[in-house]
DNA sequence: AAATTTCAGGAAAGCCATTTCCCAACTTCC
DNA sequence: GGAAGTTGGGAAATGGCTTTCCTGAAATTT
């Protein structure tokens, strides 16, 4: 039974790719037409069986798959999804895309993660690879610098963003009450008695950062704390390294926090790493809370407490509200539940 | 100054898409040929800068973008390299992933990593993305369960295998040595006086893990240690809560081991944290040496004694190779340099 | 048995960009 | 001034698949 693939002149042995069989060219050895051999393969028409068999064989023995060029130009989608991501090396986002790429597959998408770490900042996002007609729809998960820019692009093709969004808008997203939690959080510290508290931010140009900002305040003011912005760092970005500068700041501040929070469980562990470095007991001499309840938060020593996010449901509501965008229809937007989880270092 | 955005019909509005512009609108517009159009896109021929003008004006005003697919049905390739990810939520691969999305990115490829999770194992690798046209190149990090099938996928377009790899085949790859560096980090368990010492695995269908265990019985043997299969534990992956099981599983042998050697650092802080738990002290009471250096490595107390892997180089020289691949040549394979990088636990 | 449906499957028109081939209009050179 | 060489740009073929339209044959109805 011969094989396209055993066939190969050996001169291709290794090199690159002998000219994939074409659908011509399976209709041909069944003795059909290309038409035919398209409907067996999108199960549209009515097909004899006896057909179908032949075509099958056919496939089967040339190893057939269909050109994604060619099927994607001619149907207008791809059953692609871009998934724009600040950092992968964030377990936070891994999970979520994890979470996301389950419910892509059920429905025979696949997930086109893409990184952006900085590229994002320059033009609020006008990326190629958002524009271009690859992907039938966007998830996002990068903060809308640009509001504008970021309704055009949802007007151009099926958009949801996913945790970052932009509030007002018509434009779907799946998020929690970052604000609340941020509260919530800091009001557990207030709570235990703590009344100089510090906050380790990321990058305000996140909407999360800001909302968790406002949740802060909202809590000290609530209690009767005045604000103090020595207490306050931005560190720009989430990394344990940045936790740890950002701690360092914090202890060298005329009247030390007793607590702080920290608005991401990579920049709290790198923040209770500096201060033991620094002979500081956590929680006993400085209690730290974070955010997001990545794997590592209930491993590390002490355990996180944290806010715990639903991360693969994020994702997982994420793709489902992106599918009904592409089915036409207009999904609401969805607040998911949060917990406040207490372990070890508050 | 039309816009066709702006221009869009309000009923459009948050609803889907208005048919993107055509290059023939283009050339329409700028009152020329769609040849034309598409020299200025590729920049191929010579266009009057005159022409070049006109054409550019109408882009900019349609907001035109060149559909990928007609594009690459053309050119024949996608520009997009596919990544055979094992486990997003282990930040080994994500670092690589992100090594290698940095040299993708100049040469204007795009990365589309996929998480296999656990569809690999069925049938040796025959999932449609790696059969589909769609991507131009294959790097894979996924265990080669079946080495026929992958030859042969690495015949049908150019391949790359990282990490992971088939000794003899003429498949590049770029690696570590995994079976010296297994052995060194074993070695200084023996040196610091160790006899019985635990090796916890975590899948042998990985290349990886079945070279690690050859260099921690070679060491073994070497240094006239029997083996014992009970201080052996194989997890299946790679989490947390693995290595706290495996670990938990030594704890409960007759003679535990006083040192171990985990071959994902993931699974040796879960280990950790099981020992800890069960009140021994870390390295005093048990040793443990991992495997990777992921970040979390130095933050994670006690800060992990480990082979250090280059990921980002991996990811880097992994695209490296598979560029050179795309552009016909046969790049020889590479082995990288890792380092046994001493902190706390061991 | 004639008329009407139903059904399988072929021909051909897209979908969109690239590229080869070719022509017309200029330059240049002898 | 005529031959030869440049150069810009159009027409049309190409790539692979889907889908509409249509035909001939078989099945069903009257």
């Amino acid at each position: 039974m011969p094989n396209a693939l055993q066939d190969a002149p050996a001169a291709l042995e290794g090199a690159a790719v002998n000219a994939l069989p074409s659908m011509d060219q399976v209709a041909q050895l069944a003795g059909v037409s290309a038409a035919t051999v398209s409907r067996v393969l999108t199960g549209s028409k009515r097909v004899s069986s006896d057909t179908r068999k032949r075509v099958e064989d056919a496939i089967a023995r040339l190893g057939y798959r269909a050109n994604a060029f060619g099927r994607s130009l001619s149907t207008g989608e791809s059953r692609l999804l871009l998934v724009l991501v600040p950092d992968f090396s964030n377990p936070y986002y891994a999970e979520i895309v994890s979470g996301a790429a389950a419910v892509a597959r059920q429905s025979a998408y696949t997930l086109l993660p893409v990184d952006l770490e900085e590229s994002w900042s320059a033009d609020g996002g006008s990326l190629e690879t958002v524009y271009s007609s690859l992907t039938d729809g966007v998830i996002n998960m990068v903060p809308i610098t640009n509001e504008h820019a970021m309704r055009d692009a949802a007007r151009r093709k099926p958009w949801v963003n996913c945790s970052e969004f932009l509030p007002e808008s018509d434009v779907p997203y799946v998020s929690i009450d970052h604000r609340q939690a941020a509260c919530d959080a800091v009001q557990y510290l207030i709570n235990r008695g703590h009344t100089r508290i510090g906050l380790i931010n990321s990058d305000e140009r996140f909407l999360y950062a800001r909302q968790r900002r406002e949740g802060y305040e909202l809590a000290l003011t609530r209690a009767g704390i005045q604000l103090r912005s020595e207490l306050v760092r931005v560190t720009g970005s989430t990394s344990y390294q940045r936790g740890s500068e950002a701690a360092a700041a914090l202890m060298a501040t005329a009247q030390p926090p007793t607590a702080v929070f920290a608005v991401s469980d990579m920049l709290a562990i790198g923040a209770i790493k500096a201060f033991r470095r620094a002979h500081m007991r956590v929680p006993e001499d400085i209690a730290v809370v974070g955010f997001d309840d990545i794997p590592i938060a209930e491993v590390f020593e002490p355990a996180l407490t944290t806010i715990a996010q639903p991360m693969q449901a994020l994702g997982r509501v994420a793709v489902e509200l992106l599918l009904k965008r592409l089915a036409g229809e207009t999904p609401d937007s969805q607040i998911l539940p949060y917990t406040l989880t207490l372990r070890e270092s508050a």
